[in-house]
DNA sequence: CGTTGGATTGGCT
DNA sequence: GCCAATCCAACGC
């Protein structure tokens, strides 16, 4: 089986559109020493144009300007000031989409990847989007990549999915677009914390019944 | 120029 | 379940 790098055109799609069809498909990361890891995407939300949730929304800045880029590059973000996430950048240049990856399952290299996130079961190493860029060990200077002609990162075929889950974004209040895909019952996915609609479970109230 | 809070995580109660 | 950690982009004055 011949791995295929995902073109161009993959890419050049709707943020909505990409997004599920990213599920399955490998990121691979080499490095200097000729290392490489890899890892299968499990988990991803879309970000389009016209979307508050979206970074691109209110228009282009220093930090987004990458996602009005044209597709196929990586968006790299630091937030909450220690943790970084990836996005594959869709749509067409200008338009300011992308897709963020949030977990995916350890194929290659997790020796080191557990050695970059301090953390040694295969269940926490790419089980979130801070946990992924770390394992993968992807910063601020990956930013803008090309993920379909760079060396360093990029985007392979893989198996398709069976089962793809949707639901509502993690941290967007937003509720009618339900762009957070995943793999059902994949225990790789991140623990995440959906918003409304999804029911809040009230842990039971401890009464003191005295009749 | 000061303030706010985030596309999160890990540790503690 | 709750919250601190720790940087900085975005926005208001």
């Amino acid at each position: 089986m011949t791995a295929v790098r995902l073109p161009r055109s993959f890419f050049a799609r709707s943020a909505e559109e990409v997004a599920p069809d990213l599920l399955g498909r490998v990121v691979v990361r080499t490095f200097p020493d000729g290392s490489r890891a890899a890892a299968r995407i499990v988990e991803v939300e879309a970000y389009g144009p016209d979307d508050p949730a979206s970074h691109g929304f209110r228009g282009r800045t220093a930090r987004n300007a990458v996602m009005f880029g044209p597709p196929g590059h990586l968006y790299v973000y630091f937030t909450y000031g220690m943790h970084h996430c990836m996005n594959a950048v869709t749509g067409r240049a200008g338009e300011g989409a992308a897709v963020l990856l949030r977990a995916a399952e350890p194929l290659e290299g997790a020796d080191a990847m557990a050695a970059r996130r301090a953390r040694q079961r295969l269940l926490d190493l790419c089980s979130g989007p801070g946990r992924l860029t770390q394992a993968l060990g992807v910063d601020r200077r990956h930013d803008g990549r090309d993920l379909v002609a760079g060396a360093e990162i990029w985007l392979e075929d893989g198996p398709r999915p069976e089962a793809v889950a949707t639901g509502n974004r993690v941290g967007v209040q937003e509720t009618s677009r339900r762009w957070r895909f995943w793999l059902e019952g994949n225990p790789f996915v991140s623990r995440g914390r959906p918003g409304p609609p999804t029911a809040k479970r009230r842990a039971p109230r401890v009464r003191s019944t005295t009749p």
